[in-house]
DNA sequence: ACATTTGTTATATATATAGTATAACAAATA
DNA sequence: TATTTGTTATACTATATATATAACAAATGT
């Protein structure tokens, strides 16, 4: 898989995960109908423990992102299930403030942040391998 | 002060504090120059303890914010004095492409985040073109 | 000069979070 | 039927978060 840990990190493991799937699903390195590979396969393959990843996949249904089926697996949800509520809008601007802020106070203008924004926006839009 | 801390968030407290100091510098209501109330008062004022503002502050040194000056007190630095360097762009793309990784996935399009974060910039009163 | 305020440092305690290690269970699957 | 699956439970270690006190020495105000 495209997951990469960073072990010294100080993101938690099961966020590192949680945020490399979600960037995987928007790069289209993976589908709505895929499965997640299980627990214990993506854990052994990371080199971690399967709690730590079971905690990732119920972040990302708590997210609303994937579905998981008791004792079958984790599917990705299709873009119907996942349609952005004002609640979720309001989350995204919540998380995006204190980065701008940030940027801004160390002295980024603003079109230096819409332009990183738009470079990051084009790396998760650009498949790495093709399409 | 203009600090709200929220006791039961998942954010820690003194990542709250840094936030808005951040948040309050960016909207203009602090400016280089000024300085920061001392640990002890700002804590009396939240109702927190001392250290955990003075973990605040030496993290908002950490970032190149402010300047403590050991037995006097915390002063914003100048724009200049926090140029921005190639590796704080990095590491505010970094910040940024979650943020962004989890609208796109929740079905936000690019112009629904382009409208929050000039949403954003309006809330920090950050003049932009086109608005 | 003196008292206060300042950031600093140290110690101690309590709680929560993160991560690992095993183990067992029951449903889904091959 | 045997394996794989997510689930649940227990136990343990380590780190992070937050508080509580206390003392120190330099800076500051009067």
């Amino acid at each position: 898989m495209f997951i990469q840990i960073e072990p010294n990190s100080a993101i938690p493991i099961y966020e590192q995960v949680t945020r490399q799937i979600i960037e995987g699903i928007a790069r289209g390195d993976m589908q709505p109908g895929d499965t997640l590979p299980s627990v214990r396969s993506l854990a052994a393959d990371l080199g971690v423990n399967m709690h730590t990843v079971n905690k990732s996949y119920h972040e990302l249904e708590a997210k609303g992102i994937i579905s998981i089926r008791a004792k079958s697996g984790a599917v990705i949800c299709s873009t119907e299930e996942r349609a952005l509520t004002p609640e979720q809008l309001r989350q995204i601007e919540k998380n995006l403030k204190p980065v701008v802020a940030e940027g801004m106070v160390l002295g980024a203008t603003a079109e230096q942040i819409e332009h990183m924004m738009k470079k990051v926006f084009a790396d998760l839009q650009i498949p790495v391998e093709g399409v």
